[in-house]
DNA sequence: ATATGGCCCTGGTTGC
DNA sequence: TGCAACCAGGGCCATA
């Protein structure tokens, strides 16, 4: 599943392949809860124009365009299978392709995803001066609005850190493996972790996404960046998907549960 | 305002 | 071996 780290390899990887690039054709899927945006309007605003700029905000992948279509900026969530593939036009589509943006130099960039929780919308640039998600960064974030952010909240530390709209691109993966890192049980109100935990926290999770970034990301499920390469973050998870395996501190084996609808792996003895 | 739970969707895994 | 049931989960929506 796509979460900061996968989603920013993608985002550069896809960067430093198109920037430059002009859009020569525009070709949409029929796939209605796709496109946040109608297929039609889509191809419209994107026919034509030069990529200037490929970037992440949160989860999102942000396509902005150059001089005349400056005002406007394609938003690709990868949701959790989707792909952002750059490849040539002789490369056979894959099953599940949603988007094709045809280049002139005979290369496309496509948007592929089987599971369609991926979203693809077009979006007016207006005073806001460009998508800035609804939530604040976890890697820009100072130590005193990252512990601001959970005053008085009654809900699991956890379900806290997957809220976009407090902290954006945290999923699953690196919300389980900073609690871990933090020593925090995941079902802790956010409200009741202590300022010192919190402050350990937010080192603890700028520490694992960038760690994560750096060797690509993580490749579970079938995660792969803009050349179909997978990442190494997986081999250095301690808890993610090891339920049954001894936590690496203690030894005790590392339990998976339920937390706020996701499945949430931890050590009961390191956790507090 | 805040919190909770159901739903979407298909491929991979599990179980009989 | 083959097939069906089950599970994964981010974001959105209805509900309390």
């Amino acid at each position: 599943m796509p979460e900061l780290p996968e989603v920013e390899t993608v985002a550069n990887g896809v960067h430093v392949r198109v920037a430059g690039e002009r859009i020569r054709a525009v070709w949409c899927s029929g796939m209605p809860q796709t496109f946040k945006t109608p297929p039609g309007e889509l191809q419209a605003g994107l026919t034509g124009c030069t990529i200037d700029r490929v970037r992440r905000v949160g989860k999102h992948v942000v396509v902005s365009l150059r001089a005349e279509a400056a005002d406007r900026e394609l938003l690709v969530h990868l949701g959790m299978t989707g792909r952002l593939l750059v490849s040539h036009a002789d490369v056979p589509m894959p099953l599940h392709t949603h988007l094709r943006l045809c280049l002139e130099d005979g290369r496309e960039v496509r948007f592929v995803d089987a599971r369609r929780f991926g979203r693809l919308e077009l979006r007016r640039i207006g005073e806001d001066g460009g998508f800035a998600g609804p939530g604040l960064e976890p890697l820009t974030v100072p130590p005193e609005g990252f512990v601001a952010l959970f005053h008085g909240r009654t809900l699991p530390i956890k379900a806290a850190l997957l809220n976009q709209s407090l902290l954006q691109g945290v999923g699953n993966i690196y919300a389980d493996e900073s609690l871990y890192r933090a020593g925090i049980r995941p079902t802790l109100a956010a409200g009741k972790v202590s300022r010192a935990r919190l402050l350990r926290l937010h080192a603890e999770l700028q520490a694992v996404l960038l760690r994560a970034i750096d060797l690509g990301g993580s490749s579970v499920s079938d995660y792969v960046d803009a050349d179909g390469v997978r990442g190494f973050f997986q081999l250095e998870h301690q808890v993610y998907r090891r339920q049954g395996l001894p936590c690496g501190t203690c030894g005790t084996l590392i339990r998976r549960t339920v937390v706020g609808g996701r499945s949430t792996h931890s050590c009961a003895r390191c956790q507090k």
